[in-house]
DNA sequence: TTAATTAATCGTAATATTGCAATCAACAAA
DNA sequence: TTTGTTGATTGCAATATTACGATTAATTAA
C-alpha cells in the first residue's frame, strides 16, 4: 500500500526514518554540503550548483526546511538559506544513537 | 520523473542516500535494532516482533542484505539474521563524515 | 513418499517521490 | 507605473516504494 505504517513502530524508530528519508536523495545530500561548505548564506545559486530545475531544488529546500534543518531567510529578491545548527545537532544525536548501537551489542554470530 | 540522476553527483553523495534510503522506512530501523538487541541471530520472529506480513519483512531484509548491512545463513528450514558488523562500521564512516560537517564549518550567517 | 514448516518470489494495487513546464507572488530598478 | 529578477506554487507525468495474497522452493519430520 506504500503507506509507512507509523502507528505501528516507535517515535524513536520514525524520527530516525523521516531524518533518514531527508538524506535519501543525492540532490539533498549535494544542497546540504554545499550550505556547510559555503558556510556564509547561499541563496540560489544552488541550481546553477546542481544541475536541477529551479522549481526542483525549491522543493528540496522545502523538505529540508519542513524538518527544520535549514531555514531560509528573504534578503531582498532572493531567499538566503542556511544550516540550522541547532537541529543539526539534535538530529545528529538521533543517528548517532541509532549508528553506534553496534558498541553495545558485544556478541558475534554468524 | 522521480528517477535519481546519480550520474550528476559525486559517488559520495550517491553512496549517502543510498544508506540513508535504508533507514528510511521505520520497518527497516526496527528490524536492524532487533537484529543488534537480539544479538544472536534472529530468523523469522521478526514477523511477529513486528506487525508486517512475511513477504513484506523478507523484502526489507533483502534491501538491507542488499546493501551488505545484514547477512542471512541457512539454517534448516528458517534463515538467521544477523548484522554484517564489518560493513556496518564502513556504512557508519561514511554517514559520521557527513554527519560531523558542522564541526568544520566555523561561520555563522542567519 | 507425504505432510508440515519456513522463507523467497511473483503479481499487483495503493501510495509516495521526483522532476519540470507553466504560472504566480514579491520585490527592486528603471 | 512597467520591467526584470528571484523563488514559491501548481499541476501534471514518470517512476519508485510499500504491502500483501498467492504461490513456489527448500528443508525437515513422519
Amino acid at each position: 500500500m506504500g503507506l509507512a505504517k507509523t502507528e505501528m513502530f516507535t517515535d524513536e524508530q520514525n524520527e530516525i526514518s523521516l531524518f533518514a528519508k531527508a538524506f535519501g536523495h543525492p540532490a539533498r545530500v549535494s544542497i546540504l554540503q554545499h550550505l556547510f561548505k559555503i558556510d556564509s548564506c547561499v541563496c540560489g545559486d544552488l541550481v546553477a550548483e546542481i544541475g536541477l530545475a529551479q522549481p526542483t531544488i525549491s522543493q528540496h529546500l522545502k523538505e529540508l526546511k519542513l524538518l527544520g534543518l535549514i531555514k531560509g531567510n528573504v534578503e531582498g529578491t532572493s531567499v538566503c538559506y542556511c544550516i540550522d545548527k541547532e537541529n543539526w545537532t539534535a538530529m545528529k544525536n538521533v543517528m548517532a544513537a541509532f549508528l553506534d548501537q553496534d558498541l553495545k551489542s558485544s556478541g558475534e554470530c554468524c
